[in-house]
RNA sequence: GGCCAGGUAGCUCAGUUGGUAGAGCAGGGGAUUGAAAAUCCCCGUGUCGGCGGUUCGAUUCCGUCCCUGGCCA
């Protein structure tokens, strides 16, 4: 089929993160284009609203080619960029967010709270006084821009993508199917070298366990064992729970109904991701 | 076989000077606007190992049996 795939998935996009994220082989990403696979380094960032434009302006690029760009994978919130829009905001900013972190550790989240109820009653009320890394956001956004947040999303959402789109999903509807894949899964990773991938990562970047890609399943509790803080037995457990627990926000996406987000959602019980196309082609292939 | 320490939520354990019990983890539900595989919120009735005794009342005290671990033989 005349596919290309839009890879959805905030973890995908590292270099060297193979094993652990379950990216397709080489064999796989040579028999068919795929994009937004290893385009940052470990010790980079990448965020929803770069997902959105680089999204947008590949399925344009895809259809110029003639082809039909399909999304695939479980960063929802990254599917909600790019199919909800998002309110233009001030970029992250890395100084003003180390900034408020240290001021955060003197003074505790609680005083940062207040400090955003000062700024920006609505978004205080809204974010929990235990949530860091939202107060961060909404102090960073006022700090930098000299607006709330509130009065960000007063603005016009930026466009979300103008195409029509079919939505799939295919999941094991018994939570303990999908659980013992899980489990499966992850001794496979171990078999196939896992911990020697963690290793080598933390040699070839200056890493430390804050940044994004060290924060991902699997990979967090790696470090922690690579640091002696627990066993391997432990290690596994963990992050093996951590996964059912990601897994269990992604069915929370899916099922409350977000406006028109995911009205015509239908269900497929054949793999573990999550699968987006377009419905012309799906009609034209008779995938419905 | 003897002595000691245990047996309480799916797991690890706390506790009740006698009035039928609660933490962490796991699990479930929810939120989600440039870190999202992130971050956060809510949810705890279980023959307190079995049987008997004392007691108004036993998970708690006593007896006995079973199980686990350690030491001794």
């Amino acid at each position: 089929m005349p596919v290309e795939i839009i890879s959805v998935d905030s973890a995908l996009v590292y270099r060297g993160m193979d094993i652990g994220t379950a990216k397709p082989d080489a064999e796989l990403l040579a028999q068919i284009p795929h994009h937004l696979i290893d385009i940052r380094n470990p010790d980079q960032t990448y965020s929803a609203a770069e997902f959105r434009d680089d999204a947008l302006r590949l399925v344009d690029e895809i259809h110029a080619r003639g082809r039909v760009p399909v999304l695939a994978g479980g960063t929802m919130l990254y599917y909600r960029a790019c199919f909800n829009g998002l309110s233009p905001l001030p970029a992250a900013d890395a100084t003003t967010r180390q900034r408020l972190e240290a001021e955060a550790a003197q003074l505790g989240w609680s005083h940062m709270h207040e400090r955003l109820a000062q700024v920006d009653p609505e978004s205080a009320a809204r974010i929990h006084p235990n949530d860091p890394q939202r107060i961060s956001r909404a102090l960073e956004v006022y700090e930098v821009s000299g607006r709330s947040l509130t009065a960000w999303h007063r603005e016009q959402p930026m466009e979300p993508v103008s195409v029509p789109v079919l939505k799939l999903v295919v999941a094991p509807q018994q939570r303990s199917v999908l659980h013992e894949r899980i489990e499966m899964r992850f001794d496979q990773m171990l078999e196939q070298g896992f911990i020697e991938e963690v290793k080598k990562l933390r040699e070839d970047y200056r890493l430390d366990p804050q940044m994004p890609s060290m924060r991902a399943v699997g990979y967090r509790q790696a470090w922690c064992h690579l640091e002696g803080e627990y066993d391997q037995a432990e290690m596994r457990e963990r992050a093996v729970a951590a996964t059912r627990q990601l897994a269990k926000r992604q069915y929370t996406w899916l099922r409350r109904e977000r406006g028109a987000l995911w009205y015509d959602l239908s269900y497929r019980e054949m793999t573990q991701n999550i699968m987006i196309a377009v419905r012309g082609f799906a009609k034209q292939h008779q995938l419905l």
